[in-house]
DNA sequence: CCAAGAAACATGAATTTTCATATAAATCTT
DNA sequence: AAGATTTATATGAAAATTCATGTTTCTTGG
């Protein structure tokens, strides 16, 4: 009923949106990172096996958004992880300019089981947390995103607070 | 009504929680953090402000929890913003082993300025959003992290998934 | 009080990441 | 069809991050 009273010796920080977001971000998958280092992978590099599960054969900009990794990291994760022999990559016959990224069957194989990990994983989670499926957490998370991405309510002139700066900051 | 159905060949990645908690916080945090940039800082700087004006201070260990980030990092961190001026460590009286980082006054003055625009930055974006105030994806989080945070449903025995591996991923 | 252990930070080398820019291949322009 | 642009990826140097471990300072049991 009186949630919404912002109380001004509150602290800023665990109240702030964007840090509940990287918090619950980072505590959630502190586990199942924990288990992909164990399979001999790094972060980013799960990243873009489970990416590729989805869309094998995507070149590196697509792969670079999917994963959310710069563009010039992922080549180079790529480099590595196809001279570990978890991907190849060859560049499009129709687009020379163009690297398409591949799991190789060794790579796909521990895509796959890390998959299988993550789904197992994230229904505990689920299960444990509200009993639920998380239909309402994750559409809640999707609407969020689509909304940010979309029209990010900033380009426009109904964003004020980031184009100012310290000259209104006191007053 | 037919959410939880989960086809088998929907994407894993853009239906996986530990994606969409990842990419909710990126998308959310990119326009401000560019502007935290357009301030002469660099995100986790901006972090260790943030937590200095909700536990000015606080030692170096306390602060990389309440920061999220690793202690030696940290410790290079702070060490950079002193030589910037934006903060002080002194070192405990009572205990020589502590480093205590306090915002100077030209820190805090940066800090309660990004503070501020970080506020008025949230709440555009819940107001645009939802049209509310965020009690409820705030109190989701927060209930999300606590439920993590405590018994993280993974030390006892009821987890099963992440313990197994390779022998029975296909079976 | 002393030795052993723990706690809090710092440090260094190896590795990653970033950022700007180079290279190369398409596409467009006229 | 040559030159200008744009797109896609790679590269290199500087900077940041990681991980293991070192140093210093407390704490505790005997």
């Amino acid at each position: 009923m009186n949630k919404t009273i912002e109380n001004p010796n509150d602290p800023f920080v665990p109240n702030y949106l964007l840090y509940l977001l990287a918090a619950a971000s980072e505590a959630a998958s502190a586990r199942f990172h924990s288990h992909v280092r164990t399979r001999g992978l790094r972060v980013p590099e799960w990243r873009v096996m489970a990416c590729l599960t989805d869309t094998d054969g995507s070149m590196v900009t697509e792969l670079a958004r999917y994963a959310m990794i710069e563009q010039s990291r992922l080549t180079k994760i790529i480099i590595q992880m196809d001279a570990r022999g978890l991907v190849s990559r060859r560049s499009d016959p129709k687009d020379g300019r163009r690297v398409r990224v591949f799991l190789t069957p060794q790579g796909r194989t521990l895509a796959d089981e890390l998959v299988a990990d993550a789904r197992a994983h994230e229904l505990e989670l689920l299960k444990s947390f509200h009993g639920g499926d998380g239909t309402e957490i994750k559409d809640t998370l999707r609407a969020l995103i689509r909304h940010l991405e979309s029209d990010q309510s900033g380009q426009g002139d109904n964003t004020v607070s980031l184009a100012r700066n310290a000259e209104t900051a006191d007053s």
